[in-house]
DNA sequence: CTAAACATATCGTTTTTCCAGATACTATCT
DNA sequence: AGATAGTATCTGGAAAAACGATATGTTTAG
């Protein structure tokens, strides 16, 4: 029966390289990991490293059962938060994030639902990137955070999606793509694209870049604003342009390449701590049900 | 650090209701297993079990942290069932067990590309119900089974979604029901209904009791048998009936009431042991691109 | 080519943990 | 009240974990 020390040997070993420097991560000796390795190699009956140079490096075997060991450390680490969260008094003020893209007015529903099983629930609202919104759950600056699904979300965060929102492309009534039906999208390449990123420079995963003249902005509302004034083409979620397109400062460019129907899932995100408090619970069903 | 023993201790004892019987049952000590959840209980900070009575009763952290606990041993028994799996032989034959009512002819198309890798594999198909395939499963008298999802599948199994067939209403020409568009659910409680139920009584979740009237079956071409000789009507895989249909002796009942748009999901199962194996990995990618 | 720097495996010793059995105590049923 | 089944605690002995020291191997740089 292996245990949960061998595993993490293995994996702290994966990750810097050397048994050594996976003791002096894990603050045991190096004798220890040495013999954790050994024996774990013995109870899966196959050696995980290969011992020829001076770093030791995977074996196929060991690239096999990686990410097994990886999932069971997760889960262990998810055990320990959710114990961790027991004894965590119920807040009476919840601070949720929000990803500037999101449709406040639409979060702010499922709140009213919230407020007769608690009524002496305050609520306080950010808005920011979704980068920024992970660190701030991270320092619990933020206890819950609502963002467009990224790829790589730490292990000790839960999210769950809840939906997903339309995109669609805006421009200036006074722009020349304004009046063509844009039949493929080589249209748009001939034109300047204005696209989000964050501060960080890091684009998500559902931001294409597709113009090779590209603005960026970090905020939604910037990009909308040099829409507006005929700086671009812009993918907007439909929320945040209603106001413009309303007004007859913006307009929504038909396309006839519907298989990319812009949509961004939406998930929410929680500390595996507070996970399982009922309060969140309640709140993550009720923003589920909205969208 | 909370041990994997602690905590098979904690959910044996919650399976078999006392700390004693756990013991009998993991082949220990009473004061083992006794110990084991005490100190859990200390890492956890929280009492998991109220031992007012002569049996310990779960207290609401207990709950809390059940599903966490058996989901960790999942992984566990995961881990150990990839690393007995590493130094089995790729096999020669494979054989595959069916659903009776899954399209042989679609799932033998997926197998020709397979050929052309592995040019020495043979192959063997066995039709069942889905609980006996689980059970061939189990036993290893199949190593690769495709059922219609079922809602329990024991844990040692993997599992994956190859994508969903439709079922379609059936019926004999001459019957009274063939005249007639069904407008609702209700005219086809008015007749008697031909529902699948395998040996053990147990119907799946996605076979509907609809008529007060039924007649069972543990075979779908036993039903098509008597919905051919116009003893009801039937909700069949629209290959079964297929032939059928064509030589005039069955008809399709068109509904209006869409929203019933039977379909039945189906997936691949195969034993953790041999998941990572390439020939299945293969096998489960080209089942899927299939369907 | 050699020395320095860094790694790993193994050994002996100490410390800790684990396990089983004995025992005392408690709850439940008859 | 007594029989039965269950739990907590204590014990000694066995097992295992951790550590430090040491021998040995690999890489890099001079």
């Amino acid at each position: 029966m292996f245990s949960v020390e061998q595993l993490q040997a293995f994996v702290t070993t994966v990750e810097t390289g050397s048994f050594s420097a996976a003791a002096r991560q894990l603050g045991k000796a190096q004798s220890v990991v040495s013999q954790h390795i050994i024996n774990l190699e013995i109870d899966c009956n196959t050696p995980l490293f290969e011992r020829t140079g001076r770093y030791p490096t995977l074996t196929a075997e060991g690239k096999t059962l990686l990410p097994q060991s990886i999932a069971l450390l997760q889960q262990h680490q998810r055990f320990t938060n959710s114990a961790l969260g027991l004894h965590q008094p119920i807040p009476d003020d919840i601070t949720i994030a929000l990803d500037e893209g999101i449709p406040l007015k639409t979060i702010a529903k499922a709140i009213t639902n919230l407020e007769t099983k608690y009524p002496n629930l305050s609520l306080e609202f950010l808005s920011a990137s979704s980068l920024d919104i992970i660190d701030m759950l991270k320092n619990e600056r933020a206890i819950t955070g609502i963002i467009f699904s990224e790829l790589d979300i730490p292990s000790y965060l839960d999210y769950e999606c809840l939906g997903a929102i339309k995109f669609d492309l805006y421009i200036a009534k006074s722009h020349p793509l304004a009046n063509q039906v844009c039949k493929n999208i080589d249209n748009l390449r001939l034109h300047r694209q204005l696209l989000l990123r964050s501060r960080t420079t890091q684009t998500s995963s559902f931001q294409f870049k597709i113009s090779p003249d590209i603005w960026y902005s970090d905020n939604y509302f910037v990009l909308l604003e040099l829409a507006i004034q005929g700086y671009g083409w812009c993918l907007l979620p439909s929320h945040v342009a209603f106001d413009e397109v309303n007004k007859g400062s913006l307009i929504k460019l038909p396309i006839e390449f519907k298989e990319m129907g812009w949509m961004a899932n939406i998930d929410v995100l929680q500390h595996q701590k507070h996970s399982s408090l009922e309060v969140f619970r309640d709140l993550r069903t009720s923003l589920r049900n909205l969208l």
